[in-house]
DNA sequence: GAATTTCTAGTGGTCAGACCACGAATGTCT
DNA sequence: AGACATTCGTGGTCTGACCACTAGAAATTC
């Protein structure tokens, strides 16, 4: 999709008001533009040189407009070809944010307890959102093979959850929390199995039940 | 606070593997030089001009680095000042994408959803980890208003849950939720002092089902 | 000596122009 | 028709030049 040409061709003026930086005003035009072409993931937006001339600006201040919204993921540039509209699911926020999280908080305790507390969510809303094909696909997998991946068995279970959010943060928690853990887990199918029934017969206590066994936690203060 | 000249000053070579562009690496540097030097909100970072020269690098680049920062809220400039680092609670940038995203309806429920499993989480943890004096402020602070602020309320929830990362999380998330609902959620205390009571009592159950009514979510899969 | 004013150096903000590297479309040769 | 070369448009980067603004130094005034 191609951009028309016409009205909202207007320079940005000098803003009389006071401050805005000429970027910012780009990256609101682009908005406009986005949105009064009903732009959407993928398409083609207008060169650098093309909004430089357009706005009245300078190349070099489209690109500092360009570049932040490129950090943010909401656009995508290829050289040679152009800049294009990306897929945001919006939950890039979450994996930039995370990476400033872990930097400054190296908490251990919170990484594990997150990584858990996360899946624990997600094995729920798996029950919730129950999806019988996958689910025994999942099964036969278990089944057929000698030892679980534990990572590879959560991510399908996040993935019958079907709620990205979660599924980004639990990608970055489990790379931290592998980064941390020396070993490398092993179970027996015997647990995943146990997990995999409690959806199926949608029973939510013995879910949390079979999954605290699998992690080794004591029931404490999570007494149901 | 200022920077030390030292060792750090190694230029940006350019990057041997490929690709990586200019003003990617230094974000990159950036990050390091801040953590390395140990800067902190307010600290001044070093002008466009230094870092071009000590990088090696144009000092268009150094802005389109910079711009993209800014943008995502990270830095604050100041004509004739300088650059400094700043409080970065993520709101910036969340505000900034909730208006790119809002169509996704998918989006949004992954934005709700995450966000009240969190909170549910996060009661479970502050039932675990109970502080009789953050709790009895709590309901001192609950029962002496109005009305009930929803945010403050969980905030200091989360506090309580003490995981840093839940907090960083949910921080995001209840601006992005802000964003999405028009209304202003204002209950009467008494759902709120069910929560209390329910952690008070370290009734696991009981804080769930009072949290759903909180939220006029259905039991439905939830049995307990 | 203290208060005021003026000057100046340094900072971010912006622009214009020049290359480069790369990709795709086009043209050309066999 | 297929293989190769050219060209054009794109992003990537650097340089140098201004401007607007700020803070602190310097000069001036009282």
């Amino acid at each position: 999709m191609q951009l028309s040409e016409k009205a909202s061709d207007k320079a940005i003026v000098k803003d009389t008001n006071q401050s805005s930086k000429v970027y910012i005003e780009i990256v609101k035009q682009l908005r406009e533009l986005i949105t009064t072409n009903r732009l959407s993931s993928g398409d083609k937006i207008p060169s650098e040189r093309e909004l430089s001339e357009r706005l009245n600006v300078g190349r070099s201040s489209v690109r500092e407009a360009l570049r932040a919204l490129e950090l943010l993921g909401l656009i995508e540039t290829r050289r040679g070809e152009g800049t294009f509209l990306r897929d945001f699911r919006g939950h890039h926020l979450v994996q930039l944010l995370s990476t400033f999280i872990l930097e400054d908080e190296k908490a251990k305790r919170d990484v594990i307890e997150t990584k858990y507390y996360i899946e624990m969510d997600c094995l729920q809303l798996a029950l919730k959102r129950q999806n019988a094909d996958s689910l025994q696909l999942l099964r036969d997998k278990v089944e057929h093979s000698y030892a679980v991946n534990d990572d590879e068995f959560f991510y399908r279970i996040i993935e019958m959850a079907d709620n990205h959010l979660f599924l980004r943060m639990w990608i970055i928690l489990k790379d931290y929390y592998n980064s941390l853990m020396f070993k490398e887990e092993q179970h027996s199918k015997d647990g995943y199995i146990r997990l995999i029934e409690a959806i199926e017969a949608m029973d939510v206590a013995e879910l949390l039940s079979a999954y605290r066994q699998l992690r080794n936690l004591s029931i404490s203060a999570d007494k149901i």
